[in-house]
DNA sequence: TTCCAGGTAGTCG
DNA sequence: CGACTACCTGGA
């Protein structure tokens, strides 16, 4: 069943830059496919399959974005629309958060480079709590390449005229592969081919030391930890809740809080972010990470995690970023 | 070749 | 507690 429509701008409030939104890095997932202009991404809408395909009309950031859902089963496009809104953050008010950047002289610089950058929020949670361990001390580009294989080696596929997509596994599929080739040589017993190669355990996705952390965090979301419980938590409980995962400390918490379960009052502190706050609210003094957090999420409030996302961008695009280099 | 990338867990004082 | 360090991996 293929479903088309489109979204115009005057359903959402504030610019919406689609190319920026997707391939900003945020650890919600991988970027989606991008084919002659257009994204595209499977997700599950009403629990089924849905190929979404989506970009501006004549790539203009102005213009209807356009819609075309996809999938084996008969999805209504309000459902569809709804996704869309969620994971592109469609309904934050983008003209509110700019009148609250331009109040704050160290933050009104970052509109220009950011315009239009939205929360790009997770279309699966537990995708999202996976990439955000796997981002841990690992560069951008590597850690979307391993969620990517991952998806390939143990999501659900299916194929489309525009090609192959799978899902992220589930935590009972990610429980259970095997951690390294060790273990997945052990698991074949005696009957290997010679030429057998050993690609299906996850440190051959390249996840490297985190393999551990994942399938256990899998096991944890498989038996003790209700990830449904958690969206219903205030922010300091479900944060002491999803802390308990191995592989999780405060920075990929609060990452997995904001873009997996849209709380915007998340600020997560990694070591650029420690930086930029430094150098502009505090250029005599070296704070403490938690020092950090506490003055994002108390100084910025629910705007946090926006901030959070601009200042990062900006620091990177300005050149800001160069030169907080080497510090350490 | 050596260094570093959007931190975390483990150890030690 | 606070400070310190090892850690997979691969691109520059």
């Amino acid at each position: 069943m293929i479903t088309e429509f489109s979204i115009s701008p005057k359903r959402f409030k504030g610019p919406l830059n689609l190319n920026l939104t997707i391939n900003s890095g945020q650890t919600s997932q991988p970027p989606w496919k991008n084919s002659d202009s257009y994204f595209q991404e499977l997700i599950q809408v009403d629990s089924s399959p849905c190929l979404i395909q989506m970009g501006h009309k004549d790539s203009d950031p102005r213009s209807n974005i356009e819609i075309r859902a996809e999938s084996p089963e008969n999805i209504s496009k309000k459902s569809v629309e709804r996704s869309i809104r969620i994971i592109f953050s469609l309904d934050h008010d983008l003209n509110h958060f700019y009148r609250f950047l331009t109040e704050d002289s160290k933050l009104s610089p970052t509109i220009d480079f950011c315009h239009g950058l939205r929360l790009f929020k997770a279309h699966d949670p537990f995708e999202c709590i996976i990439s955000s361990i796997s981002s841990a001390n690992c560069s951008i580009l590597r850690w979307t390449r391993s969620i990517v294989d991952i998806k390939r080696k143990w999501g659900d596929g299916y194929r489309f005229n525009s090609g192959d997509f799978y899902t992220f596994p589930t935590p009972l599929v990610m429980s259970e592969v095997p951690e390294h080739d060790l273990e997945e040589m052990q698991r074949h017993e005696d009957h290997l081919p010679d030429d057998f190669i050993f690609d299906r355990n996850l440190q051959a996705c390249g996840v490297g030391y985190r393999a551990k952390y994942i399938i256990n965090a899998a096991r944890m979301i498989q038996s003790e930890i209700d990830l449904v419980k958690l969206a219903r938590m205030n922010y300091e409980k479900a944060f002491d809740t999803i802390i308990e995962l191995p592989g999780v400390g405060p920075k990929v918490a609060d990452c997995i809080l904001l873009y997996g379960f849209g709380r915007g009052q998340a600020f997560p502190v990694d070591v650029w972010i420690k930086r930029i706050i430094e150098k502009l609210y505090f250029p005599k003094e070296e704070l403490k990470p938690q020092e950090v957090r506490e003055f994002g999420m108390e100084h910025y409030g629910k705007w946090a995690g926006y901030v959070q996302l601009y200042l990062f961008h900006y620091a990177r695009e300005s050149g800001l970023l160069e030169s907080l280099r080497k510090k350490k």
